[in-house]
DNA sequence: AGCCAGGCCAAGC
DNA sequence: GCTTGGCATGGC
């Protein structure tokens, strides 16, 4: 069932592709600062803190390191929360830097302050190509409003091996699968679901209906 | 012109 | 343990 939604998401939209993007950056430190700058975010900003940074050279998490704070702050501040994020980021990189690449696993991104699950993941899955599933607001709310679940408060890590269990072991698989989820609760399974337009209403017991 | 975005943390019950 | 408030900009 769930990987059968996997499917006809991927047909209807087709390939995501959401990382890496243009490649200015490496791309571990390229995920892991648009995943911290995406926080409650929508990505249209982001995208705009990112052009800021990559015109100020900021390409690296030793750029991030080293750069005046203030003046990140201000190159980030299309991303909002940008105090906050300005000191996430740094500390990120801080902590990031000082150990081998070999030790950056779940519980040592999960130990740094502003790295919570999700944003410990996405760094994993497509910072890292870990075999690790994305979790987000979306899918908590998608899976509720389909009946795969029956609370949309699930645990974040309930949701996710559940997940895995019901998908092969792909990495595309759980790339695409996770921008995919996004990309349809942007266009359709919003806060106020569009049903009539959607391709899933047949079997969504979403009880807006 | 509100409402909302690809969360997370600290503080308060 | 679970809930709540704070963080902030820009698009629709």
């Amino acid at each position: 069932m769930i990987y059968n939604l996997y499917k006809q998401l991927s047909s209807t939209y087709g390939k995501q592709n959401w990382w890496p993007l243009s490649g200015y950056m490496e791309k571990f430190d390229e995920v892991s600062i648009g995943a911290i700058l995406t926080q409650n975010t929508s990505w249209k900003n982001v995208e705009k803190a990112l052009e800021n940074l990559v015109s100020a050279k900021i390409l690296s998490l030793e750029d991030v390191l080293e750069i005046d704070e203030e003046f990140f702050k201000n190159l980030i501040r299309p991303a909002g929360f940008y105090n906050q994020k300005a000191k996430r980021l740094k500390n990120f990189a801080k902590s990031v830097l000082s150990v081998k690449k070999e030790k950056i696993n779940r519980q040592f991104l999960l130990s740094i302050n502003g790295i919570g699950k999700e944003t410990a993941d996405t760094i994993l899955l497509y910072g890292l190509d870990k075999l690790t599933f994305v979790v987000d607001a979306y899918t908590k709310r998608l899976f509720y409003r389909l009946g795969v679940i029956d609370n949309e408060k699930i645990e974040y890590d309930k949701l996710k091996s559940l997940i895995e269990k019901n998908i092969p072991e792909d990495l595309e698989v759980y790339k695409e699968f996770h921008a995919l989820i996004v990309e349809h609760c942007k266009n359709l399974c919003r806060k106020k679901p569009i049903c009539d337009k959607c391709f899933l209403k047949d079997w969504c017991y979403n009880k807006q209906n």
